[in-house]
DNA sequence: TTGCTCCTCACGTCACGTGAGGTGGC
DNA sequence: TTGCTCCTCACGTCACGTGAGGTGGC
């Protein structure tokens, strides 16, 4: 009750410890990295001895920990003031929470395909895909960047064409080259088809070319916006790579989205595109 | 492209591990472990080989590493088939969102009181309480058992006043007579005052007994609903007890929840509680 | 013979937990 | 003298990462 006064006792590492919920132990490994250094030490018995207006400190560190922070982090969370330190902390839990994110995505994916619910969820079919022309580019990226490219290169391609004068296709394609993700960077080919009119399309700049992709037959199936995200669309390409394996066939070009629609007018559960397999 | 008839094909470590997405120490470890045994392992070079098959359990741990699962709860999911194992892993997704909702709260606890947003969100009030005639029970708990037990006993209590035929205050309390939390059990005392009429209260039963809480002072801020939530709660104790420190006012009784409405009819953002230090 | 892949073993990382063996203050 | 607290040092935990030094197959 009286502990107005005793702003400046000195107290022993058991009783800090308890009031500050931290271990002896953590204590101790504090003061080695130098993250919380007791007030006193003695010289001769080692023994610590820690001042109470330290406790702010210790508490701060103790909830810090409680977040999973890095200790490096935390010392330099308490190197700030006010509302430094609470934007540093806000900085840290949202990156916290895109973790979390993308995790809570697996969970959903891994629970629908061990619950075999993944298994009837997409319908497989087989179409005749006619040759078209189309503008392409192609670049190597990793999944961080896929989706802005698809959605900036699309429009752009739409674009030139729309400038040239021509009639462009109401879908467009983005095709694997090799494989997309933390570690691996395609190549990504972006499509858009157009009808070769009168007009004659400009010699197209930069990486940009004109190039005719061939007839094939696809196994596809149509996905929904919510779909598309990472990690569900693997069930896709699953799903259809399983119907190729289980029919026989046999792969004979890249795989491939086709979208028919835009991000923008598209609902979550409305259809966005076709998940895509050219077979032999 | 003709992996089809190679199911069986039995694959070097280097090219399991990239197909995968694991290195190969994580493999070697899950090998002594017996968590993924290679199909074969040659006796005189101790080379690894993995069949193929072997890609889907390998795929699921790494995964479930993705999640944070520790390796002897991902051994027991991999003894489970289909939909045991989604639940399983909803189960442990369960603790995990549990535990980033108190995590979140703390960050906002932390957001709040650093940034010094804290600092005025409780207007602080003295009053004087007349002494008054209460049912009281008594007991020591966790943090965890907490509320359940107030909203439990205050019921209980009003209920035994009415069933005397007596009249009942409209405010119960909750008294801290230690700290409450993980480790500290209290105990914690719950009150419903009564006013003593013509009925005389049965000697109650069990723990419950009759006193007098004595007449005091006390240093009081109100709260909401969304404050009592840990670990914002805190800050309103904090408030108080800077108030009395500041003021040169002496705690001379335990602090107190004076609760005027149920949880049921009250939102987010309306009154619900007092939190209150009575001072000398 | 040259690269490449694979092997084991040992030590490092992160933030502690858990003794062992010994000391200091009341 | 007896407990209690504190000390250092060493090893364990968890799931790997990172060499060192050496082998095997083309």
């Amino acid at each position: 009750m009286n502990e107005t006064r005793r702003d400046h006792d000195l107290l022993s590492i058991g009783v800090f410890a308890r009031e500050a919920k931290l271990t002896q132990k953590a204590l101790r490994l504090y003061d080695a990295l130098g993250l919380l250094t007791p007030a006193r030490t003695d010289p001769d018995s080692g023994y610590r001895s820690y001042d109470r207006a330290q406790l702010h400190r210790a508490k701060l560190i103790a909830l810090l920990r409680r977040l999973d922070m890095p200790l490096t982090r935390i010392a330099e969370v308490l190197d700030l003031r006010g509302v430094d330190a609470a934007d540093a902390i806000g900085a840290y839990w949202r990156e916290v929470e895109r973790d979390t994110l993308v995790r809570r995505r697996l969970v959903q994916y891994l629970e629908t395909y061990l619950s075999g619910k993944g298994d009837h969820m997409y319908e497989i079919e087989v179409r005749e895909v006619p040759e078209q022309h189309v503008l392409s580019l192609r670049r190597a990226l990793r999944v961080h960047d896929l989706e802005d490219f698809i959605v900036r290169t699309t429009g752009d391609l739409y674009a030139m064409i729309a400038r040239a004068g021509l009639r462009a296709s109401r879908t467009s394609l983005a095709i694997y080259h090799g494989r997309v993700d933390e570690d691996n960077d395609g190549p990504v080919e972006i499509c858009v088809g157009f009808e070769p009119g009168g007009a004659e399309l400009p010699t197209p700049g930069g990486d940009v070319v004109v190039k005719m992709l061939p007839a094939h037959r696809e196994a596809y199936t149509t996905i929904t916006k919510a779909q598309t995200e990472f990690p569900g669309i693997l069930g896709a390409y699953d799903a259809v790579g399983r119907y190729v394996h289980e029919h026989g066939l046999t792969c004979n070009d890249a795989s491939r989205e086709v979208y028919f629609t835009t991000a923008a007018e598209t609902q979550d559960d409305d259809p966005f595109c076709d998940v895509a397999q050219p077979v032999a």
